[in-house]
DNA sequence: TATGAATGAGGATTCATTCAT
DNA sequence: TATGAATGAATCCTCATTCAT
């Protein structure tokens, strides 16, 4: 990125503008894609966005998939990437972090519903689009993952009934939060995730831990 | 005209017959959009599907965006109908109606997948229609209702904790209904959606029935 | 219209009627075409005007063309038949009847402009369909040796000056008026016919009759 | 982007070769229009008289509106640019600049008479687009303008009658031309301008002058 | 790297006309 | 006589893509 070799600057300069171009039209795309979804993106418009003829949009990406392509990876990486601007100093416990991914989602939820919404378009997609669909999956895979971590952490540290299946109690919270975000991006709902994140963890809890509330 | 309306026959079945053709391209365009999206939805396919010229079509929908109509409004029909085969012999506690939610909901993924995925597309065309945003709006609302009261039924019946909320629970539960949907439908989970329904329920009943489970 | 010829009263009863149908569909079309020009003619919306399917028009005009052609007839009926109020009282003198003409001119401009309207649409389809051509010629012609005879009975009176050609000077007025039309019903002027008139016929008066200017 | 502009010419040529097309595109559209109407106006047709693809019509025209538009300014650039080929070597008095717009008249008749029949086709489109309509005011003010001009030359130079008003006048002679046009066109007569010239002139001319003719 | 120009393959919509009833 | 239903043939327009420069 900020490497220094004199050699073949120029190229890699140029190549530099050109990775420069290509991320600006895939985050029109994107924009695009947010705002009337697949069905209304249109190449000539994203090309148009950036100020940059259609043949130049198509010199960058071979056809309209490929720019798709380019989309889906940047909302992936986006999804990942962000995250609540206090990611937690230092250690936190399986409850914190579980509250963390709660605030993450509202935050994001704020700052960036477009995301969720080409998510959605995404989800409906994978269904004709088995790249899409593998992308989705990996995605969905890390999430999972990640989420029944923490509440085998808290199984670790007591601090879920024991007979909390992680597996299981990760792929609800998704969908739970998959559901939410639906609902908010529809104007259907204004949840307070904090209250949520509460009484929806609550049910996990050691009935010690139940007076905490 | 002047004809002695013969049980106004005549002028029924014509009429039956262009409700009935009329309500065939609904559906064939319905299936389209399960497919394809509505993205994918062509006119001319959906007059083809049934066989007849797009001229056809044309005589019993202006545009497309009246046959889309057409077509939420059968959706939004449809799901409001449409239940589980065993509508519960008798009365039913609170409980086991939630617990009849589930079983319809379950039941309804597996013969009228398309259903949901044509809801998820609706949900996404909101935000660009007012028209399909406040037919939505006035589903979730009949839906809410409809749980929110079985909640109230419960509380009263002394089967859920008293400090349940039940406009809260009633959200959370369509959440997450939706959420469900998305991911069955994207083909990410194969929840048992009734080791689900036990399990959600159980965090809002009164501690004494915890035993059931 | 009235009679009371008992013999084959049903058909001549339902006869007129569909005369009187046939009529009010010519009307309607010549209407249309008198707001928005051939180009803008739609039979359905010919048929819809009366309030009868468009299947009932082609019973009566087998063709579109077979309806234009009716409304031609129409035009040239009205253009012949409708004259200014005051049809002059007794005998008049060639100078009079062409006031007269003038007079007739302004005041269907004022009560019936579609008519110059629909003439003029008229005048342009004749270059590309020979009927029209034919039935514009006839009325041109039988409009000029009208308008020929009054200036050969001028001449006969001694009105005009000696070396008008009545030929001439009838195909000059039959432009001007046409012209003069065409600025009216475009909008582009307001002429006070009757000082054009006045000036116009003065042209060609025995310099004597020039003081009564 | 960054080239020390080579005289421009790269971006030039391009643009004239664009310019070229539209022009050839609008020449195509203007006559068309004048062989069958406004009505009988198809892109499809117009493209591939010049034989190109529809697209590449729509590429430099919007919408057949924006095409139509093309054809009223070129029409009226014609109208007022096409002149008879001897437009009178030195000074002219008014009256022969009279003769002369006759002159101008007759030759564009024989020479373009589409122009003429576009112009009423115009005429009429004008009562249904107000766009239109001012063009072809602009129009007719300048040509009126400039008739008045030429009677105010006469009057001063003593040629005229005192009493003719320039204004009335010239609307009546911009009348008289349209009509003569409408009836050349339509094939209903055919004029000998120069003779029409004289008498219509000598009409306004002083006594004396009268000899001259 | 970038663009103006061009295109093929559709896509929704319109319209006069027909036909069984 | 009158109509609901149906259609074939157009018509305007769009869009991703290509190509010479």
């Amino acid at each position: 990125m900020d490497d220094t070799q004199p050699k073949e600057e120029a190229a890699h300069r140029s190549t530099e503008r050109g990775d420069e171009r290509r991320q600006s039209l895939v985050l029109a795309a994107y924009q695009i894609i947010a705002k009337k979804g697949f069905e209304g993106l249109r190449v000539r418009e994203v090309a148009a966005r950036i100020g940059v003829n259609i043949a130049t949009l198509h010199y960058y990406f071979n056809s309209k998939e490929d720019l798709i392509r380019g989309v889906v990876e940047y909302l992936l990486h986006q999804f990942i990437t962000v995250e609540a601007p206090l990611p937690a100093e230092g250690v936190q416990n399986a409850l914190q972090k579980l509250h963390q991914s709660f605030a993450d989602l509202q935050y994001q939820l704020q700052v960036a519903p477009e995301m969720f919404v080409v998510l959605t378009e995404l989800h409906l997609r994978s269904q004709r689009d088995p790249a899409i669909q593998s992308m989705l999956t990996a995605l969905n895979d890390g999430w999972q993952m990640h989420i029944e971590e923490i509440y085998r952490e808290g199984l670790q540290q007591q601090l879920f009934r024991p007979d909390v299946d992680p597996h299981r109690a990760a792929s609800w919270l998704i969908a739970l939060i998959k559901g939410l975000s639906l609902q908010v991006v529809s104007n259907l709902e204004h949840f307070d995730f904090n209250l949520i994140a509460t009484e929806f963890i609550a049910g996990f809890l050691n009935p010690p831990t139940k007076g905490e509330l």
